[in-house]
DNA sequence: CTAAACACTCCAGCGACTATAGATATGTGG
DNA sequence: CCACATATCTATAGTCGCTGGAGTGTTTAG
């Protein structure tokens, strides 16, 4: 039996935020004590690990509720399981690819080193002006 | 003399949300016709693009009105300008860092194919299991 | 038995919008 | 000049995924 404290300390997980997930149907309400404080069982101290290492990952609250439920029928076939990390995948690397467009940016912005002016600074006139861009954005 | 309709065409920024940079203090209150409705100059349509490209290179609402108040003492030197865009620089490369990270453990638990059942999927596994990572994250 | 540590509920706030409802204004064709 | 369509107004609430605080009650170690 683990309290929201001990849960909290094993997962890594905030206590407010284990408040959260249950109130968002991640996991279960546990049983209470005496004096109505929760109680957890290792399933519940998995299930949250489960929810953390997906979090970390970037998945969403519904994509992680669709895959826990997936995770109670181990028959089924795990296309769908598939197809949600794959989806996940594909926009970790968008995302990546529109940072890198940024980041290239950025670089020449910030080319400018501080030494003059704001009449004749790079970084303001790049911002004012789309057209010194290199790729639209 | 534009209408906030005319503005957010000719930017590409919501009606709302010109109104929410409003509030914000990124742009002035502007004058209004007879009938309560913003009317703007070309001033606010130039300052609302420089907001408008400084969002889409991530810079925050924060950054943002740092900037503009920068832009406008021109005689003043620059480094702070070039300080917010490099600070800035350094987190889209903090996150492409990330992000990558997230790319090779989802491209490692994505080769699972979807080919079976949910019981021995490997995304399953692999989210419930931390120490199947590579890197810890 | 007491004091410290812990947990409870409820509610507000973050950032950067976005959406809705219900009322008013504006611009255009007949 | 008027009907009507479209545009705009304000105010408020919702989005996501937490996070923090206030005020109260519970558990546990010494």
């Amino acid at each position: 039996m683990y309290s929201i404290g001990d849960l909290s300390r094993r997962t890594g997980v905030k206590i407010p935020t284990i408040r959260y997930y249950e109130q968002m149907g991640l996991i279960d309400a546990p049983e209470r004590s005496e004096g109505n404080q929760r109680r957890y069982e290792k399933r519940e101290l998995e299930r949250l690990a489960f929810i953390r290492h997906a979090r970390d990952l970037g998945l969403s609250i519904d994509a992680i509720r669709d895959l826990l439920a997936l995770s109670e029928h181990p028959e089924r076939p795990c296309g769908e399981a598939d197809r949600i990390a794959t989806e996940h995948l594909a926009s970790v690397r968008e995302r990546i690819a529109r940072l890198r467009k940024l980041e290239s940016e950025l670089e020449r912005i910030v080319a400018c080193h501080g030494d003059h002016t704001i009449g004749d600074c790079y970084v303001i006139r790049a911002l004012a002006d789309h057209s010194m861009c290199e790729s639209e954005h």
